[in-house]
DNA sequence: ATAGTATATGACAGGGTTGTCATTTTTGGC
DNA sequence: GCCAAAAATGACAACCCTGTCATATACTAT
C-alpha cells in the first residue's frame, strides 16, 4: 500500500504518478519495469518515489488496483446485462465489451496482458489471488450444464482453461493489427469451434 | 555461429559451454539470461566466452541448433510413422513424442517453451523464422479437409493456431505437475472438444 | 630450446538497476 | 515573520549486466 505521504499529495500529482506508472508497465512487464522510468516520467526524484511507495511491488498493486476498479464497472457486468444468456453469447458479449475497452484506454489492457504473460513470482502468485474472470466464465458454463445446453461430459474447469487460454491468445496476437471486424469474426469463429466441434458429421 | 577458437576446443569442453547454456536458457528466459552464469557454470573466463562467441545471441543460436537436431528426429517423423492417421490422431501421436521427449529431456524443452514465451525482437523474429510444428499440423489439418474428415467451413490457420496455443498452455500449465498420465488426458479431452465441440445435440 | 601462434584471463569502462539517507526546500499554523 | 513538521532531492552504496583489451600462459612446430 503507497504510504501515507502519497495520499497527502495534491490529485494533479498523485494522477501523474499513476500515469507515468501505467506508462511503464504497459509498456514492460513487472519484471522488467523500471522505477527509474517512473520517476522520470512522472518528473519527480527517486528520493521522492520511496517516500511515497515501498517499492515496485507496491506501486504495481496500486497501479492494477486503480484500474481494476474501472474494468470491473465496464466489463464485470455481464450477469446484470444479460440474465439468460448462454455460454456463448456471454462469453461473446463479455469479449466485445473487454475490446472496446481495449479501444478506449488501449494502455491499461496492455498491462493485463503483460501481467498474464509475466512468469516472475510476484505476478504469478498475484494473479493466482484474483481469477475473477476465470470464475465468472465458469460459473455462466456450469450454470449452463445444469440447464443441460452442455454436454456434462465435459470438465468444466478445463473448457474454461481452453476459452481463457484462447481469449488471451487472441487479444495478443491480434493486438496490433487493431482490427476489431477481424478479431472478433476471429473469436466467433474460436466459439464456434468449441461449440460445434471441427469434425464433419 | 561460433568462432574457430570454440570449435578448435577439445570435445569435453564444448559440451560443458554447450551444457551450461543449456542450463542458463532453461532456467531463464534468452531476454534474461546471463552470460555470467553461463561462464560461472562452465568454469571458464568471460574473456574467453567471447573469444568462442560473438554474444549471447550467438550462443542462443548455437544451443538450438544443437537442440535442434535431436528434437526434430524425435518429433519430426510423425508423417513417416503415421502416415494415414487423421488430424487427431496425428496430434496425439506428437503430443506424446514430445512429452516423452519432455521426461527424456527437460532442460531441453524448457527452454523450447521459454522460447515462445519470449517476446523480445530477436527471438520473436527467430521463432517466426521457424515454424516447423505449426507447418506439419496445417499440413496435415488441410490433407484432412481435403479427405472430407473436417468441416469445410473453418479456417485451417485459426484451427491450428488454436490447437498450437492450448498445446503449449497444456505444457506449461501442467509441466511442474509431472503427471504425465494425467496431462495426456487433458490433451485427449482439449482435442475431443475441439473436435466434437462442447454443445449437447 | 626457441619463436611464433593460439588460447586464457580478469580488470576495466560504461551501462543498467534498487533502496537509503543526510540535506535542503516547502508548507502551514501560530 | 517564524518555526516545526512534512516533503523533495540527488548523491551514494551495492549490486547486476555486457563487451573489450592488454597481458599472461600454453601449445606447436622447427
Amino acid at each position: 500500500m503507497p504510504k501515507d505521504t502519497f495520499f497527502n499529495l495534491d490529485g494533479a500529482k498523485q494522477k501523474k504518478i499513476f500515469e507515468a506508472a501505467v506508462d511503464e508497465f504497459s509498456q514492460r512487464r513487472f519484471s522488467e519495469a523500471s522505477i527509474n522510468q517512473v520517476v522520470k516520467n512522472a518528473g519527480i526524484s527517486r528520493g521522492s518515489f520511496y517516500q511515497y511507495f515501498d517499492n515496485k511491488e507496491d506501486l504495481y498493486l496500486y497501479t492494477l488496483k486503480q484500474i481494476g476498479k474501472e474494468k470491473l464497472n465496464i466489463i464485470g457486468r455481464v450477469g446484470e446485462l444479460k440474465p439468460d444468456a448462454d455460454f456463448f453469447d456471454g462469453y461473446m458479449y463479455m469479449f466485445r465489451a473487454a475490446l472496446e475497452w481495449s479501444t478506449a484506454k488501449p494502455e491499461y489492457y496492455r498491462i493485463g496482458m503483460l501481467m498474464e504473460l509475466d512468469d516472475s513470482r510476484f505476478v504469478s502468485e498475484l494473479r493466482k489471488a484474483s481469477p475473477e474472470g476465470f470464475l465468472m466464465l465458469k460459473g455462466m458454463l456450469e450454470k449452463d450444464m445444469q440447464l443441460g445446453r452442455i454436454r456434462d461430459d465435459v470438465d468444466a474447469g478445463l473448457v474454461v482453461d481452453i476459452i481463457y487460454t484462447l481469449n488471451l491468445y487472441l487479444l495478443t496476437q491480434y493486438f496490433k493489427e487493431d482490427n476489431k471486424a477481424e478479431l472478433t469474426e476471429k473469436a466467433e469463429e474460436v466459439i464456434r469451434i468449441i461449440k460445434e466441434g471441427i469434425v464433419r458429421k
